[in-house]
DNA sequence: CCGGATCCCGTCCGATACTG
DNA sequence: CAGTATCGGACGGGATCCGG
């Protein structure tokens, strides 16, 4: 996610942020509350550990989203959106929107290819 | 851009249909209207002809762009967004303004990096 | 429980050369 | 002009093992 070449537009300037495979799933689930490293991983079927730490920290390092580590004798880490977390979450609105709306078309241009 | 596992949500469907790495770019090109195949690429600095074609074959499978091949001499194609492709470039719209606004900030992140 | 480290593989993508 | 064909490299991402 390390762009090389200056940003076209303004989408592509988001995208290098949320393009990642999972980092809008991430949003999403984010989106109703802080949540645990476990919980977080629980709502995304199929991602791995090592990918979805990956993930998380690049967001970090983009200040999307923030990561708080509870020192106790139980290892426990909670993640939540920053306020700019939120607002690229609020732009994400239409596309999701778009997306639920379109999905069994898209699924099923999918399943004739 | 073949999903195996099924849409978690509808950005996860919508990503899937504008992940590539430039589609979006495709689809902004192409929102002032119809263009050949050269004057896209004149566009998108930097991307090869052979991904470009992909990318067009692969929006034009989803419905959101057309092709349109001239029976000329001079070879010509042209391409343009259906009603469905614009549809979704108003959904990106957001998201497009939000890149817009923190463009700076996005990069500025990535020079510290 | 939350990762770090390592290995490995598929795919994505770019460069080049060639064609109608 | 608008592609097709082929090759090679880079990168994203999964599996597994190990550590605090």
């Amino acid at each position: 996610m390390v762009r090389k070449r200056p940003y076209v537009c303004g989408i592509d300037a988001a995208l290098d942020v949320v393009g990642g495979k999972w980092k809008v799933l991430i949003l999403w689930a984010l989106s109703t509350g802080t949540k645990r490293f476990g919980e977080v991983k629980r709502e995304l079927p199929g991602v791995s550990v090592k990918v979805l730490t990956e993930q998380l920290r690049e967001l970090e390092a983009d200040e999307i989203v923030t990561r708080h580590e509870y020192d106790e004798t139980v290892p426990r880490v909670e993640y939540s959106l920053t306020e700019f977390g939120r607002s690229l979450n609020e732009a994400l609105g239409p596309l999701g929107a778009w997306g639920a709306r379109h999905r069994a078309r898209i699924e099923s241009l999918r399943a004739n290819a």
